[in-house]
RNA sequence: GUCUUCGUAGUUCAACGGAUAGAACGCCACCCUUCUAAGGUGGAUAUGCAGGUUCGAUUCCUGCCGAGGACACCA
């Protein structure tokens, strides 16, 4: 990668003069080169030298490479790197040989990852914070793979626990009260059936705290849960495999495929058996009938992993997680993503793990998002004020088929629903990749999910436009040795964008950051907008020209779809 | 109270300790007989407060103010 290259040379100049390792960055400012370096000043620093003496010492000794127009020294003491527009070209060629692979890597070639993220539970409602959890899941896993990192997708869902048995509670009391059956039940839609299950855990939620006997009674319904008891079986099992079944509803509409799946209630045992070797071991210790872990002796705090009914807490079936997942792929690496809620506990949770497993410890990681909150407050489905996945999805996609049916150029109606689909998607995605994750997301269906601007509409539309002029002209290759002069500043521009796709996607993944090939792609598009406005390709001054811009157009377009296939986002002919 | 994350235009977000703090939405004015106007061009507005480290601080340190999260049997 040029980066890299740079770098060497870099290193080579400043031998002698300081062991500081150079860093590139990308200035933000076209003017002042395509890559830039601090190092005379920090070398100024040390020494006590003149930054600009510095910096021109160090410019004498570099070896000018034929990828470089020209370096400068620019105030108060930064090194200046722009590439020449032969490499470029050859750049925006190798877009066009590699294809769908431009920018791909083998950095991470041979590691193999383990991404958990998604984690709804049955019974309860999947809402819009699931949507944002699986999208930032999806998105890193791609990255991951962009940079060559074998990946696997695991979702653990949390099939035991007072949850299930606030909801069991509140559907028997809705069953009698409506004098239904599961049989009735049965009948009704998928989405119907999910809305039930959540509404009566809701229910048996409120009921669980502010009614004494209800309260009971959901502690009892929990023991049988455990204890697998007939008399629940058939409402327990049922509920299960509707959530399960909806839920893979909404994976397929979100474009996520998992590779395992774990239940909580498939590694209680284990954790729980964990648990106890550990507290043998003097790891955890007994208190008030109940087994913790001493955070606080690491900084930390005190948390229950097995209660005083025996039972073990989404603390221990965690930890029995962690084994299994690794039994089932020998990962060096294993990332569980959740909202930064959980952040604190999770802390405890490894250096527990880290005293029973250590190998298994070092190789865990959990990254927390933010949180989707409404401008009304958290998103509670124990309260029930939330937005629930496919009604919102429904709603943005039935507020771009309104704008898709005012166009002044409409689609023909059959596929638009499809492209309705793809763009409320893309529009869903973009607005939620788009922020830092770990930053809360601030939700506002009128006014964050823009449709225009820094949005994905506007990226699929970018590529739409692309596309729609390579259907007229006809797509052009690079012809050997093809050189182009006087360029104007908006092709310049793009191409020197172009070029840096592939430093994007590594930082991208290295960094965790969705939100840079989000930002990237903005400007690569915003930057096409402007050429398109400034330029015709069709009409193009001469055939020369039409043809280079016929190749930018292409390569453009194919960058701008690797981008978005790294954020999840489907690509559109036309819209 | 302890620990933790955070505070940037009216709003939603950017900015490895770097150069004139970038965008988008909204607002105003222009640009379609021309390749898709979900577009383009131009315009106003911001680093919570007080110190410190540094050639240079939105970024690092300290204090204050304000917001979110965690702090024992929910996940």
């Amino acid at each position: 990668m040029m980066q890299d290259e740079l770098e060497k040379l870099l290193r080579e100049a400043i031998q002698g003069i300081t062991d500081v390792r150079p860093l590139l960055e990308r200035p933000q400012e076209e003017g002042h080169g395509d890559y830039s370096s601090n190092i005379a000043l920090v070398v100024a620093k040390q020494t006590k030298r003149n930054p600009r003496e510095v910096a021109q010492e160090i410019l004498s000794k570099l070896q000018k490479p034929s990828f470089l127009e020209k370096v400068e020294v620019a105030d108060p003491g930064f090194l200046n790197f722009f590439l020449s527009s032969k490499y470029l070209l050859k750049e925006m060629d190798r877009v066009m040989k590699e294809k769908d692979s431009y920018g791909a890597s083998a950095e991470l070639k041979g590691q193999k990852i383990i991404l958990e993220f998604t984690d709804p539970n049955p019974f309860k409602e999947f809402h819009v914070g699931h949507i944002y959890t699986n999208i930032v899941g999806e998105s890193l896993s791609k990255l991951f793979e962009f940079q060559g990192a074998t990946v696997k997708r695991a979702n653990y869902y949390g099939d035991v626990g007072m949850h299930v048995a606030k909801a069991i509670w509140g559907m028997q009391k809705n069953m009698q009260k409506e004098k239904i059956s599961l049989q009735d039940l049965s009948q009704r839609s998928l989405r119907e059936r999910a809305r039930f299950l959540g509404e009566s855990y809701a229910q048996g939620s409120s009921a669980f705290e502010e009614d004494e006997t209800a309260k009971k009674e959901i502690a009892s319904l929990n023991a049988k849960i455990f204890a697998k008891d007939k008399e629940i079986s058939d409402v327990y099992e049922q509920g299960k495999t509707w959530s399960l079944e909806y839920f893979e509803t909404l994976y397929k509409r979100l474009g996520t495929a998992f590779d395992f799946y774990y239940a909580e209630s498939q590694v209680s045992e284990q954790g729980k058996k964990l648990v106890l070797d550990g507290l043998k071991k003097g790891i955890f210790e007994e208190s008030e009938g109940a087994v913790v872990f001493p955070g606080e002796k690491y900084g930390l705090h005190k948390r229950v992993f097995i209660n005083s009914q025996g039972l073990p807490t989404y603390e221990a079936k965690e930890l029995g997680l962690a084994p299994k997942k690794y039994e089932d792929f020998k990962y060096d690496k294993s990332i569980i993503i959740t909202g930064n809620e959980v952040t604190e506990y999770f802390k405890v949770l490894k250096a527990a793990l880290a005293l029973l497993h250590p190998s298994l410890a070092e190789k865990t990681f959990h990254i927390g998002h933010g949180m989707v909150v409404l401008p009304s407050g958290k998103m509670s489905s124990r309260k029930g004020n939330i937005i629930r996945a496919p009604e919102f999805l429904d709603e943005v996609k039935e507020k771009v088929l309104l704008m898709l049916e005012s166009s002044e150029h409409p689609l023909p109606a059959e596929g638009r629903e499809e492209v309705a689909e793809a763009i409320a998607l893309g529009a869903v995605k973009y607005s939620l990749l788009k922020v830092g994750v770990g930053k809360d997301i601030v939700f506002d269906m009128e006014k964050s999910l823009s449709l225009a601007g820094d949005s994905g509409p506007y990226l699929q539309y970018a590529y739409a436009r692309c596309k729609s002029i390579l259907r007229k002209a006809g797509e052009a290759t690079y012809k050997k040795g093809q050189s182009f002069t006087d360029l104007f500043p908006e092709e310049v521009s793009l191409l020197r964008t172009l070029s840096r796709f592939p430093e994007v996607a590594r930082e991208a993944a290295e960094k965790q950051l969705p939100s840079l090939v989000c930002s990237f792609a903005f400007t690569l598009a915003k930057q096409y907008s402007a050429f398109y406005d400034a330029h015709s390709v069709m009409g193009a001054e001469s055939q020369e020209k039409k043809e280079f811009r016929l190749l930018l157009t292409t390569a453009t377009a194919q960058v701008l779809k690797n981008s978005l296939s790294l954020l999840g986002i489907r690509i559109l002919e036309r819209m």
